[in-house]
DNA sequence: TATGAATGAGAATTCATTCAT
DNA sequence: CATGAATGAATTCTCATTCAT
C-alpha cells in the first residue's frame, strides 16, 4: 500500500492524443479475433493498456468503438490501391498485376482480412456498417479497377462486357484468398500462397480478358 | 382450466420425427440473420414452433446446434456440384460453364450465403466448425474443382499451372459474388447479377486457361 | 451437492400468478426505504425471495417496476376515501371528520406516505408517474373532498370560497402530518399522533368553514 | 501548447471566495431538478463554471455538497420567518395571514420547494439532514406558529387544544401547495395559486381558531 | 414428455473520486 | 492550484440452461 519510492511507475499515465489511437488497435485485435458479440470490452481495455472506464472517454458504446475500427482500416489501406490502379498511362496488363500483387501484400501485412471478416460476419446487425464498407472499400475498389477496365476496353486492350464483373473476375479470386487465409488457415485448413496466386491469376485473367488479337481479320 | 374432456385437442400435435429438422431450419434463418452471439434460442423455438425446452431434446447446447446448422447446410449443396464436376468425359469448357452456372442457381435458392457469412464471422469461436467447412465444403469443391483441372491439363486442354489456384481463378469470383449478395445488398448496396456474372466469367476465364493455340499444332 | 432426500426443498417453486404481486410488494418497501435509485433491484428480488432475474419476466426495467409499484398504491387506497367522500346524504360535518379520520388511518395502516415520498422524490424524472399520482391520487381525492365542499354550499351549510381551496383546508394538514412521520419521526423528529391530528384539525376547519348562522340578521 | 508570454490570459479568474457559492447554488438547481442520486456532479461543475476537480476543493464528497445544500436552504428561509412570527405585540389573527402570505411568496420566490421535494425524497438515505430540516426548518417554523397560537391562547383569543396541531392546522395547506407546485404543475398537473390559497384559508382558519364569542362575553 | 418459470453468471455502462500534468 | 483523464466499484439487464409442474 504504502510505497515510499520516488521511482514507483504511477497508476497511470494521461495520453489524450495517443489514446483513441491505442484503443482503436486494441479493439481492433479482439474484433478479428472474436468476432463483435464475443469481444469483451474487459479484454480490449486490457490490451490497450487502460481501463474499462477509460474506454468510453473515448467512445460512447462498444458498437461505436466496433464503427471506428471498421471505418480506421477501411480508410487506411484503400488510397493506395485507389491511386495505383488509377494513376493515368499505366499499361491495362502492369496495373493489373501489380493490383494483385499489392493486393497479396495488403493481406498479408495488415488486419485487412480480420476485419473484413467481421464486417462480413455483423453486416445485418450493423447496417450502417456495411454500407460504409460498401462505399469505402469494396464499391470503391471495385469501381476503381472497372474504370482501369473500362479504359482498356476504349483502347481496345480488352474485351467487351460489364467492366464491373470484368473487375469482379479480377479481385475475386484475391478476396477469395484473403478470407480463405483468416477462416481456414488458423483452424489447420490448407496454407495458401497468396503471391502466388497473384501471379497465376493474374496471368490467366490478363489472358482471358485480352481483346482478340486480329478477329476481324 | 383442467379439460377432463378424453377428446379434447391434444396441446401439441407435430410428429415427433419432424421436430429436429424444422428447429435447424429455424435456427438456420435466424443464425444468418443475426449471427451466432446475436440469436436468441428463444427465438429459435419460437420460429420452429416449439418450447425453448424442447430444443434441449435435440440438441445439447446453443454451440450444438450452430454446429448441426453449419453441418447441414455444408452436406446439403456440395454433393450435387461435386457429381457434376467429376463425371467423367465431360468436356471442360462445358463443366466450367456449369458449374459457375449451378454456382448462381444455388447462391440464389438455398441459405448457402448466409451460413457462409455465420461460419465466415465465427470461424475464430468455432474452430472445429471451421475445420468442418474447410473440410466438407471449400476444400472439397476446390478441390474438386482443381481435379477438373488436372484432367484437363492433362489431355492438354488447359494452361500448366498449380490446379488448386487455377480452380481459384474460376470459382473466386462466384464466392464473392454470394458474399456481396448477402453482406452489402440488404444495406442498400449495389445489386449484383449473378447469372450475368457466371456467364461473363466463364468466357474470361476459360480463354485465360486454354492452352496455347500452338500448343495443339 | 447430492441430496437423496426426497423431502428437500425445490430450488425454486413456480407461482406465476403470485410472483408479480410479491414482487410489487417487495419493491414498495425497498422504493420507500431507499428511493429509486439507491434501490437495488438485487435487494428488491432478495426481499421477494426470487433470482434478480426472475424479476425481468414481470417487468421489463427497473422503471417499469417503479411505475407499477407507485400505480398499484395510488388506486389501493384512493377508492375506499372517494366512497366515502361521495356517499349522498352524509352531512358535512360527519363526512369531515370521517374522512380525516380515515386519513389517519390509511397513513397508520398502508405505505402511502412511503411511496407518496418516493412520488415526490422522483416527481422531475418520472414525469409519467408524477401526472398518474396526479390523476389518481392528488387531483381524485382533492376533487371527492371538493365536490363535497360544493354541495354543502349549495346546501348553505359552507361558507362560500373556492372549493379546491376549502379542499386545501381540510386535507392539507393530515398530509403534512402524513410526510412529517414518514420524513422526520424515523431519523428522531417529533412524534406526531395523526388521529389527534384528525380530530382538533377536523373541530378547528369545520367551525372555519362553517356558514354565518345568522349574518343576514 | 506552451504560451511563455507572461501577459497571456489566465485560463481562470473566478475569486476564490466566491466559489462555494456558486457551486452551492449550481448544486442546488441540479438536485433540486434530478434528485440526489440521478444528478452528476459533471453537470454541477459544468453549471458552475468550475471543472469537477475544483469541487473537491470545497466539498470532500457528494454527500458533503448535498447537505451543505440543504443547510444552505434551510438557514436562508427561516429566519425571517421566525422573526415575523415571534414579534411582539402583533395581533394574531394579523400575524397569521402575513405568515401565510409570506409562505405564498417565498414559494414563489425561492428554491425552497425544490429543496424540501429533495430531502423528503433521501431522508431514509439522509438521516442526518432530516434531522437537521427537522430541527432547523420544520419543528423550528412549527414551533414558532405553535408559540404564536399559544399566547393568542393566552389572551383568550384561540380556543384551547394543542398548540401544535393548531399550528398544523395553520401552516398544512400552504406546504401542501408549495409541494403540489413542484411535484405535480410541472408534469401538467393543475395550477395551484398559493397567493389565493393563503387568503382564503386564512380566513378559514382564523374563523376555525377563534375562541367562542361567549367566552370573551 | 412438453412447457416456460426461474436461475445466475456475465457484460456493458455509469460516475464519484483520485491524481498526473 | 486547476484541470480533466483515468480508475474501478457498482448496477442494470440478458439469456443459455435447468427443472418443477
Amino acid at each position: 500500500m504504502t510505497d515510499p519510492s520516488p521511482s514507483a511507475a504511477p497508476r497511470w499515465r494521461r495520453r489524450k492524443t495517443a489514446r483513441p489511437g491505442e484503443i482503436v488497435a486494441a479493439a481492433l485485435a479482439e474484433f478479428a479475433d472474436k468476432g463483435y458479440a464475443a469481444a469483451r470490452l474487459e479484454d480490449v481495455a486490457a490490451r490497450a493498456g487502460v481501463s474499462k472506464g477509460a474506454l468510453y472517454r473515448y467512445f460512447e458504446t462498444k458498437a461505436d468503438l466496433f464503427r471506428a475500427v471498421a471505418e480506421h482500416v477501411a480508410s487506411a489501406n484503400i488510397e493506395r490501391l485507389e491511386a495505383a490502379v488509377l494513376a493515368r498511362g499505366v499499361r491495362f496488363d502492369l496495373a493489373v498485376a501489380t493490383i494483385l500483387g499489392q493486393a497479396a501484400e495488403i493481406a498479408e501485412a495488415s488486419r485487412l482480412g480480420g476485419v473484413a471478416k467481421m464486417v462480413i460476419g455483423e453486416s445485418r446487425n450493423f447496417p450502417d456498417l456495411a454500407r460504409v464498407w460498401h462505399d469505402a472499400v469494396a464499391a470503391r475498389a471495385l469501381g476503381a479497377v472497372a474504370e482501369l477496365v473500362r479504359r482498356a476496353q476504349d483502347r481496345g486492350e480488352v474485351r467487351p462486357g460489364d467492366p464491373r464483373l470484368h473487375a469482379l473476375s479480377i479481385m475475386g479470386p484475391m478476396v477469395v484468398g484473403l478470407l480463405w487465409r483468416e477462416v481456414f488457415t488458423p483452424s489447420g485448413g490448407a496454407v495458401l500462397d497468396l503471391r502466388a496466386l497473384a501471379a497465376q491469376h493474374a496471368a490467366t485473367v490478363l489472358k482471358g480478358l485480352a481483346a482478340e488479337p486480329k478477329e476481324t481479320a
